[in-house]
DNA sequence: CCGATAATATGTATTTCAATATAATGTTTC
DNA sequence: GAAACATTATATTGAAATACATATTATCGG
């Protein structure tokens, strides 16, 4: 017989290996209101600035941030550049958030 | 009339501030997997070393991050301390990342 | 087409925080 | 008091946050 406790053992390691990556990228204020922004709209990095007052550099970092987990992908239109959510996953888990710790 | 963006931004950065303290304590894979575990079942200390084959003071560590997060909770019995899942947003969370990571 | 300007990204230095390992200390039972 | 179980303290290392300067890319007026 097969140690299954083993094998699902180094199979939660995995997932939760992925989870906590995802987790961690969504676990700093900054990145999370960037996620919520742009989970209602694209927007250009000039549009976020605006909205979210975070000076454009530290922006820009946490973007590259989200950018190379692959939670976000880019579209460059003119001098503008336009981020949207590439991760579907991001949306449920916000969606989540927002009933935990925004609802009422 | 009252400035509404700049009122919900604050909102917006209270509840992010909250809601991503909380993703920074699962976002660690050894602290997410012992949530996980307690989500099925209250267990101790010696039972979660033995099943997740980690170590005890780091073991005994990453609890103790939770512990002051307000995430789990303990109680002893004899020699053994008991943990179990305190806050019910966590399994709400957890919930939703087993569908995105675990499922299928 | 060229230089100026606006928008975005990257590099660098500093500080802070998390992870890891190990040693030492408390607490409970017998 | 000894054994078992758990927590705390300490030291070290590496990763993330922050701030600021600089570079890249694109548009536009001449």
């Amino acid at each position: 017989m097969p140690d299954t406790t083993e094998i699902s053992l180094d199979k939660m390691r995995a997932s939760a290996g992925n989870a906590s990556a995802m987790l961690r990228s969504l676990g700093n204020p900054d990145r999370l209101l960037l996620l919520c922004q742009l989970s209602q709209e694209e927007l250009c990095v000039s549009d976020l600035e605006e909205r979210l007052d975070i000076r454009q550099p530290s922006l820009s970092q946490q973007l590259g941030v989200l950018r190379r987990e692959g939670l976000v992908s880019t579209r460059r239109e003119g001098k503008h550049v336009y981020y949207q959510i590439a991760d579907q996953r991001v949306l449920r888990l916000l969606q989540t958030l927002y009933e935990l710790y925004c609802a009422e």
